[in-house]
RNA sequence: GGAGAGAUGGCAGAGUGGCCGAAUGCACCGGUCUUGAAAACCGGCGUGGGGUAACUCACCGGGAGUUCGAAUCUCCCUCUCUCCGCCA
């Protein structure tokens, strides 16, 4: 079974520690599925832990909540006793005061000896039920990397009656890109983007927020920073050796690997109306990623960079699969409108079960058309879109209230890039080159590039 | 950055060691009354855990502590507000 993203080499390292975390890069599974499921359905989930290649031991997390009833049992009427017996000293004589007072001190060290063994109990089960990775849409294909459904494509490979360069040669040629300068003041993985290529990236994100607000996403700018429990709560692990995620040295704020992290941490801890539901939110942010890990891998020119700028759809719906898959199909809808106005050929692909990550349900891909990558050309990544049901929404604590259940039940949550501007960048430059070194604009953003071409300087 | 005040249920707002999971008002839901509505009156009205259930436990911004007993006392943290300074 493979187990690692096409972002990531495959390595022994990157085996064993993707058993805890799926994809580095993406959430890792500390977002969790619902223990009374687990339970009620263990041999799916075993099921299901084997078709996307975790491995799992349901067996012991049933032990461990059966221990885990008991001990609270145990401790409830522990401090049952415990509220009667100080309950009755204020009206007890002065001789019955003492043995009392004597009874609620023994009590008080049974409680706590009860929450200490209930506390590693329950520890134990959190880390066991934290390495189930969700549940698997039912149309999602068996496998893993290689065993994606090819959905569609839109368009055809780019054909040119010339030898194409790649984005990096054009970037060059056109001064739209400083690679020293990044490496002199940040480090290797940084750049400056320069000329044309900001004005590229402005337009990219004007058009992408126009979008998205026209299909009725709230626009929201993030804070690019967040707190540890944020991070966590969206499924990212912000520190240890392999962390995708750089962290404030003397605080508990990480840099945002993307603005799925902010907007699904915007409401945390709430309880939602069901009729406010769905929740559209689009964030424009700067994502940073330290690729600890990817370097090896062919990432030339601004592939795979440390920071770069995204506009991401982030969404909150009821929780059924039928309110969550519809909103799962708007955000890849948009998602192909927007590479179909930039006019980049692209393929859409249902990732298999074996290379979901941990909290995606299913999760949809859009590949563009890149010319210049690899051997003649091949699709790459620019778009990602999840549907990760409750297993977000569980963790960071967001809920509804619905008129037919009583209680709550947590919401659904989707993501889905918009534009990421440095690989729809790539795909833009390298698909329309022309024979004279220049690059075509499309029409949907020449308004905001105020040119139809990017030409060499003279 | 300095000084002060504060954080309690959907909202407002009491409560400063036991009678408090929490008064009261508003909002909300159900009922009575009404031709209908309003008003009035009656009742209900937080979340989570455990238990087949009766029931029970936890939660007063978060964490640790003192105590037989904490919304209430102590410490740390976070956030909000007011004033001063600084600043894009």
């Amino acid at each position: 079974m493979q187990l690692t993203t096409n972002i990531f080499p495959i390595s022994q390292l990157f085996i064993s520690i993707q058993y805890l975390c799926p994809s580095p890069l993406a959430p890792c599974p500390s977002t969790m599925l619902d223990l009374q499921f687990i339970c009620d359905n263990a041999e799916l989930v075993e099921q299901n832990c084997k078709n996307r290649g975790v491995e799992c031991d349901v067996p012991k997390i049933l032990e461990l909540r059966q221990q885990r009833s008991s001990l609270i049992s145990a401790g409830d009427s522990i401090r049952q006793q415990q509220k009667e017996s100080a309950g009755k000293i204020p009206k007890a004589t002065a001789e019955e005061r003492p043995a009392l007072i004597a009874a609620g001190k023994q009590l008080k060290v049974d409680v706590a000896e009860n929450e200490a063994e209930l506390k590693v109990v329950e520890a134990e089960l959190f880390e066991e039920q934290s390495n189930l990775p969700n549940m698997t849409h039912p149309a999602a294909p068996m496998g893993g990397e290689d065993d994606a459904t090819l959905l569609r494509t839109w368009g055809e490979p780019t054909k040119f009656d010339f030898e194409p360069k790649d984005h990096v040669q054009l970037m060059a040629d056109l001064d739209l890109v400083d690679f020293e300068a990044g490496a002199k003041v940040a480090g290797s993985g940084f750049y400056f983007l320069k000329n044309e290529a900001v004005m590229l990236e402005m337009a990219l994100v004007q058009f992408a927020i126009e979008k998205v607000r026209a299909e009725g996403f709230t626009l929201y700018t993030t804070p690019d920073l967040a707190r540890q429990e944020v991070l966590q709560g969206t499924g990212y692990q912000p520190r240890g050796p392999e962390t995708q995620i750089y962290s404030i040295e003397n605080t508990d704020l990480s840099l945002i690997a993307t603005a799925e992290i902010p907007l699904g941490g915007m409401l945390r801890d709430q309880i939602l109306d069901e009729a406010e539901l769905p929740i559209k939110a689009a964030g424009v942010s700067h994502c940073f990623r330290t690729e600890a890990g990817g370097h090896g891998k062919a990432s030339k020119g601004i592939y795979r960079v440390h920071q770069f700028t995204k506009v991401e759809m982030f969404g909150f719906t009821a929780p059924n699969a039928e309110d969550s898959d519809a909103l799962h199909e708007l955000i890849v809808k948009i998602e192909e409108e927007i590479f179909q106005a930039l006019e980049i050929p692209y393929q859409v692909i249902d990732t298999a079960a074996g290379d979901l990550g941990g909290p995606a349900y299913r999760k949809f891909d859009i590949e563009a058309w890149m010319p210049g990558r690899g051997d003649g050309g091949t699709y790459g990544e620019v778009t990602s879109a999840s549907n990760c049901t409750d297993f977000q929404a569980r963790r960071l604590g967001i809920r509804c209230k619905t008129a037919e259940k009583k209680g709550t039940q947590f919401v659904h949550t989707l993501n889905g890039t918009a534009v990421a501007v440095t690989r729809a960048m790539i795909a833009l430059i390298e698909n329309h080159q022309q024979a004279d070194g220049s690059i075509r604009i499309p029409k949907a953003i020449q308004k905001w590039m105020g040119c139809e071409s990017i030409t060499a300087k003279s």
